[in-house]
DNA sequence: AACAATACGTCAGCTTTGTTGACATTCCAA
DNA sequence: TTGGAATGTCAACAAAGCTGACGTATTGTT
């Protein structure tokens, strides 16, 4: 494999080129910081980061969910997540209460403290989002989403597509 | 506004919602692991980590860049990029050269050992690309650079196209 | 009833990668 | 020649990931 010009198999392969994939690789780079960037502000107030705002997202879009299920879906160790879940729990924004049917588990809801940052947080990311997918238009959003689904370990695609989705 | 279903201005703004939005988050999030899984594993085995990967990615893209440009491109400060820089150039994958013209400036260049280093690097990365791109076709590719750019800030947007792209 | 497995929490320690602040050096340019 | 810019380095710290070990409560299995 070579960085120059390749010998192209026809005209509709030209966007496979070493290039192409290049600038796709930082395409995705560039654009996953603006993606977090408006978030990022708003958790630096509260001095929260990242890992914050996930487990907040996922305990919105799943409410009820159980610890172990947070853990596959972030994909990080208990530990890890306990560490940010503890401190979110400690300042009223998630609940965590004992399960009905299997009492090991622990079922997490945001409390209305907790749906104000999340509906803050999701506010702000989704106005960049709006605002690129208003100025490319749907055939481009389509597309982007498919781009993204198949690139996906077949794992995370599971979690993602389990996540409601109330246009579909 | 509201999770539930929304009244439209127009069946061409469905795409506009917030769950689809929300989705849109969410593809960009799972699809984001997927794009750094491969390198992510070659990274392992040689005890370095994904800042090192940008490194070596932008001095391959932009050979002879200054420390501060790169600096610039990356969104560090320069003492976290030193860290990651001086091992580089301990271990041999990365020439740091006096400028000719301003001596203050260090042109960064990979050593062949280096180039070594990206292309498994790279082409890990790229193989994930090609096969998302190859399943999803041109149009679709066409439409995720689209959303990847228009969701970038401004400034990062000029580091972006500022990159060489051979096919343009 | 005894035992094994599961879910969760926590402690301790380590790594990567980011941050500030302070300070020295080198060099260009006014 | 003096001021500012570019670079590098030291120290200290924080966020967020990791492993390993251990404890407790609960549940499932034998």
């Amino acid at each position: 494999m070579s960085d120059g010009p390749q010998p192209q198999t026809g005209q509709s392969l030209l966007f496979l080129t070493d290039e192409q994939l290049r600038k796709g690789i930082e395409a995705m780079f560039f654009a996953y910081r603006g993606f977090t960037a408006d978030p990022d502000r708003i958790l630096e107030e509260k001095s929260y980061g990242r890992a914050h705002h996930r487990a907040i997202h996922f305990i919105h879009r799943s409410p009820g969910t159980t610890v172990n299920n947070l853990l596959s879906i972030l994909g990080v160790t208990k530990q890890s997540l306990n560490r940010v879940l503890r401190t979110l729990i400690e300042d009223g924004l998630v609940a965590s209460t004992v399960g009905k049917k299997d009492k090991r588990e622990r079922h997490l809801h945001l409390t209305p403290e907790g749906a104000v940052l999340e509906r803050a947080l999701s506010d702000a990311q989704r106005d960049r989002m709006r605002a690129a997918y208003r100025t490319v238009g749907p055939d481009a959003v389509a597309g982007f989403r498919q781009v993204l689904e198949a690139m996906m370990d077949d794992q995370t695609r599971h979690h993602y597509e389990a996540m409601k989705d109330r246009t579909e």
